[in-house]
RNA sequence: GGUUCCGUAGCUCAGUUGGAUAGAGCAACAGCCUUCUAAGCUGUGGGUCUUGGGUUCGAAUCCCAACGGAAUCACCA
């Protein structure tokens, strides 16, 4: 039980005998003291005068007197305008803290039975990944290792957007400018040959608009038909029929696209349960649309184009089947929808993606509510906010994308330089080293990304690069190694400890009443954190656990400790410290290592 | 114009179901490596929580309005 819901329990009881009066003992606020004042949880008084018909000092006093006379854990109390101050007492803590060093899997919130899949990443494979894509890939991964944590099974799932207009502008170019290059004959990775061939589509066409303009035509005409986009479209016409050759080209070149996403999933260490294509899944959705007619949901329009109408709702008609019988977008994610909460029995479903959808999914749990689907109440749709560079938002064609490949790239290279000026790791084999490296730029960029509330639109310069002090991964990282250090010194003298070592006799100090206290939150943190589907929650409490050590760190030499008892007490504190860090950090996807 | 989201220190961000004197980091300045890793620690300066109303014992937090910014409102995905 957390000492807050003790607290609430205890104080409950204190004012049914002090005045008479039943309460819910939830409807009691106590909070963590401020440190600026003495005691360890705070109650707050005002909202029960009207049930003591006393002044907040005189309520709070009596309280105070009940709960130390009567509940052995509260030591002491004392009382602030209003604020009842208590003070636990050392035994509280020994016991608090030895239920958490024995539970080895404190923070792992008990099984909850629900099956939740979690969309994300879902890649167009014309272009390479960028920044945008690594805050969408890391707050999926994170989400669904948060989900874990909170005791539920979760399926990582992404839809590959492997068809349509665009990959076929990619394979145009191709044909037409690079016939015969491969990423093998290039060396160039298979995502960025591809991504340039539709950079390089895009200047043809651009041409092609503006040749078009000077012979006379207007803008719009003149986008609408220049040649390139024609036969893009000519080509997409192709795929749908089957096409051999198209389809082939088409297998090709998404072939190198896959090679190369897999070469930046490994890097960010992010992995999937279930990968569908939409060249397999786009026709899903069409037999909604009978079953949204026959119900009367939809209405159809003399040009055969299907509707849902969502005026009564405060949204606009929406368009579910295309007048000549193709699906569109929405048509298709009604279709997997329906069927992945079929297939895998789902609870729930988690789609991260970017805030410019929100009205897309507002409809489509409209639309799916509509269709008669209990479960549309049960998708969640994570909106994340853009990332922004100082100029502003990013844009693919003025070529001010950060490349995802060469931002890991950077972030590797920044943390060899920081790690070879310390020169603390010189000792280690090259290869050992590369790796922590390679933990080291990853664990900062992971970090830097999270630790931001999800829905905010965040900023990242890249001339000022992302920091390794202060609030950041590196910090938490270094934090874990010091620890590490600490335990191997402990062995290296052959002490031996464990949570045993904990005795109800031994009175932490205020620090590791500190450290105690923090380490307690986790399991409510992660709660917290499911609930708003937010490890950013998580990233800032890892941050402050870290914190906290350094502070204790910096005045208490654990090894120096003469007395045994409270020698061992201490290692087992570090010892569960670093062990949260990690699973703390493991919710994020970060790596603590043992050295740095 | 409709809808949704955001506005906290020079900058990047925290801020729990409304609670005490609003917190970190970066940047600036001043200290601390003979002591378990200085990617650290300590201190100083820096705020009309965009503005104005309302709700109440009490508001950065909830409600209304205004201002500023973003997204969206396609037979695109």
């Amino acid at each position: 039980m957390t000492p807050e819901l003790f607290l609430q329990e205890k104080a409950a009881q204190a004012v049914k005998a002090l005045y008479g009066a039943d309460i819910q003992p939830d409807s009691l606020q106590v909070q963590v003291t401020r440190k600026e004042f003495e005691g360890d949880y705070t109650l707050v008084v005002f909202p029960l005068l009207r049930i003591s018909h006393a002044s907040p000092d005189a309520t709070a006093s009596a309280l105070g007197g009940w709960l130390v006379g009567n509940v052995p854990e509260i030591a002491a109390f004392n009382s602030v305008k209003g604020f009842l101050n208590l003070l636990f007492s050392p035994v509280y803590w020994d016991e608090t803290f030895a239920e958490i060093a024995a539970n080895e899997d404190f923070g792992q919130l008990p099984p909850t039975g629900r099956n939740i899949m979690v969309e994300f990443s879902s890649p167009n494979t014309n272009k390479p990944l960028h920044l945008g894509h690594i805050r969408n890939n890391l707050l999926g991964d994170s989400v669904s290792r948060l989900l874990k944590a909170g005791g539920n099974k979760v399926i990582k799932a992404t839809l590959v957007n492997d068809r349509g207009v665009h990959i076929c502008k990619s394979m145009l170019a191709w044909q037409k400018l690079w016939e015969g290059r491969t990423p093998a004959s290039t060396g160039q990775k298979g995502d960025h040959l591809v991504g340039d061939c539709y950079v390089a589509f895009d200047k043809l066409y651009k041409a092609e608009v503006k040749a078009l303009m000077d012979a006379g035509q207007t803008e719009e005409e003149a986008k609408k038909n220049a040649p390139s986009l024609r036969e893009a479209h000519e080509m997409l016409v192709k795929w749908e029929q089957g096409d051999k050759a198209v389809r082939e080209l088409w297998s090709m070149m998404n072939s190198w696209v896959f090679a190369g996403f897999d070469q930046t999933y490994k890097a960010l260490g992010i992995s999937f349960d279930k990968v569908d294509y939409e060249s397999q899944t786009y026709l899903l959705g069409k037999e909604l649309v009978q079953k949204g007619l026959d119900e009367g949901v939809f209405e159809r329009e003399a040009d055969g184009s299907v509707w849902c109408d969502l005026t009564a709702d405060g949204l606009d008609r929406k368009l579910v089947l295309r007048g000549d019988g193709t699906s569109v977008y929405i048509t298709q994610d009604l279709g997997t929808a329906e069927r992945r909460f079929a297939t895998y029995h789902l609870d729930s479903h988690v789609y991260v993606v970017g805030n410019e959808q929100d009205y897309h999914f507002q409809v489509l749990k409209l639309i799916l509510k509509k269709l008669g689907f209990a479960w549309s109440d049960q998708i969640y749709h994570l909106s994340y906010g853009m990332v922004e560079l100082p100029e502003g938002k990013m844009k693919s064609r003025e070529g001010t994308v950060v490349d995802a490949d060469d931002l890991i790239q950077s972030m590797y290279e920044e943390a060899k330089k920081t790690s070879e000026e310390g020169g603390k790791l010189a000792d280690l084999p090259e290869a050992e080293r590369e790796e922590l490296y390679r933990m080291i730029g990853l664990g900062a960029l992971k970090y830097f990304i999270i630790k931001v509330d999800p829905k905010k639109t965040m900023l990242f310069n890249p001339k000022e690069s992302i920091d390794f002090n202060g609030n950041t991964g590196p910090f938490i990282q270094y934090t874990h190694a010091r620890i590490c250090s600490i335990l191997r010194k402990a062995a290296e003298q052959g002490i031996a400890f464990g949570p045993a070592d904990i005795t109800t006799d031994l009175a932490p100090s205020a620090k590791e009443i500190r450290l105690i206290k923090l380490l307690n939150l986790f399991p409510a943190k992660v709660g917290e954190a499911v609930q708003a589907l937010s490890p950013a929650i998580i990233a800032n409490y890892a941050y402050d656990l870290a914190k906290e050590f350094n502070q204790y760190y910096h005045d208490t030499p654990v090894l120096k400790e003469e007395d045994g008892r409270v020698l061992r007490f201490r290692l087992v504190l570090i010892a569960t410290l670093a062990r949260t860090l990690r699973k703390a950090m493991d919710i994020l996807g970060i790596q603590l290592p043992e050295r740095m």
